[in-house]
DNA sequence: ACTTGATTCAAACAGGCGTTTGAAACGTCC
DNA sequence: GGACGTTTCAAACGCCTGTTTGAATCAAGT
């Protein structure tokens, strides 16, 4: 009956600390099976704790889930935060820099990144911890991008045509993490390691908005011209 | 033990045949709760059966689904086929016509579109039924745009170059569809409604994409070309 | 009228699910 | 050492799931 109303007065907490270990391991498990397809009893093994630790530290299942989404979104806010760039830095290699920072935090080489599926099914099916990933997380990188093309671009187009602009570079960018499997069924195997990496989509979709804006020429046309894929901030 | 191994022999097949009414309510049910969360005794109270007629009929759930899921697919090219066009019509207008009939049959507000959402569960998620949905359905799709993209950049790029251009157009009609509620959180109300509707968005992505390969002026100068939306198909 | 096969049905089955329980184990203070 | 609040555990509880069963119903065919 005591429902744990107790702050954790363990402030090291490392990995031994049963509440990380269990919303790690949902978090996976989340991620790979859905909601409803994953059980508690196969989170709790994953994370070597009983099945009553659950109902013991978040209550039931659907808080469990609540808690492993944010905890989930806060770990990758740590790991690929947005891009800061020096004050003379030219909006052409802004947009390149933000759109490869995208494609590397969807589709990420760097670890099996089970936090951004866990977040992927959230976008596709919300709940209600998608409002408050949309606020804190969503938003923010957002408004960099339309900021970016509002830099590119003057005075020539208003913020609603900017914010459209802005969905046209993220779509491109969630058509491969959401539909990545049939892109690999559409496109020559030999294709989607080389036109379809992360870093040659990220210049594809950048020189695609580049010359959709008139800031260089036609995608085909002899001179590519100049400075969109100089040199990166890695 | 007899696992209804026979022919159905009443042709005529109305919306009494209870094979196809078992096949309505189950695409209807995984739609909306996905496999896992649907169940076979909603489904059966939906389409007015006893629990046993699944069996009956299909065998198990799983492959009640994967019927159900060709049975969507058939269902939704009979209902939206590839446009045609007259041996003159310009690139420019064909293209603005895929794009146009892509998203409606994407966003369709024409009815309920349950069958989308199943597919779109497939695509983003693939299981045995996938690999069909893409030869049958996805990938001539693709080919026709893929031919339009031809036609209008001659041999200025390779087909390699052109697939990943198609990929960019598919991917923005694909956001507003599978993320089309965060977008809804991201842009404001009142611009849902207008810059964001499936008419207004084929104009966007068929401008864009237009004057990403040279052949309009880019967006946001004075003179937005010619013929990109005189009229269409409808 | 009787047989035969296909179809429907209510009821039950075994198994997995989220959740609860009550007691044991643990650590920490007086 | 003993008392107390926190944490862990094995076991069980209902409930719901997909599936099976065996009899009832129906529609010809002979």
């Amino acid at each position: 009956m005591v429902v744990a109303r107790h702050a954790r007065q363990s402030p090291p907490a490392g990995a031994e600390d049963p509440r990380e270990r269990i919303l790690s391991a949902a978090g996976r498990e989340f991620a790979e099976h859905g909601y409803d397809a994953a059980t508690i009893r196969d989170i709790c093994l994953a994370a070597g704790v009983n099945v009553a630790a659950v109902n013991y530290y978040f209550g039931d299942k659907q808080r469990l889930y609540i808690e492993s989404v944010k905890h989930a979104h806060q770990d990758r806010v740590r790991q690929v935060p947005l891009p800061e760039w020096q004050p003379g830095t030219r909006p052409e290699q802004k947009l390149h820099d933000f759109v490869a920072n995208m494609l590397e935090r969807m589709l990420g080489l760097g670890q099996p990144p089970w936090q951004v599926r866990l977040m992927m099914r959230e976008v596709l099916q919300p709940t209600e911890a998608c409002r408050e990933l949309v606020e804190d997380y969503i938003r923010p990188h957002f408004a960099v991008l339309v900021s970016v093309l509002r830099e590119l671009t003057g005075d020539r187009l208003g913020e609603p045509e900017l914010r459209r602009v802005g969905m046209s570079i993220v779509g491109q960018c969630f058509l491969y993490r959401a539909a990545g499997q049939v892109v690999g069924m559409l496109v020559p195997q030999s294709e989607i390691g080389t036109l379809h990496s992360p870093a040659a989509l990220a210049d594809h979709v950048t020189a695609y908005a580049l010359a959709a804006l008139g800031v260089v020429s036609p995608l085909g046309t002899p001179s590519p011209a100049r400075s969109t894929r100089k040199d990166s901030l890695t």
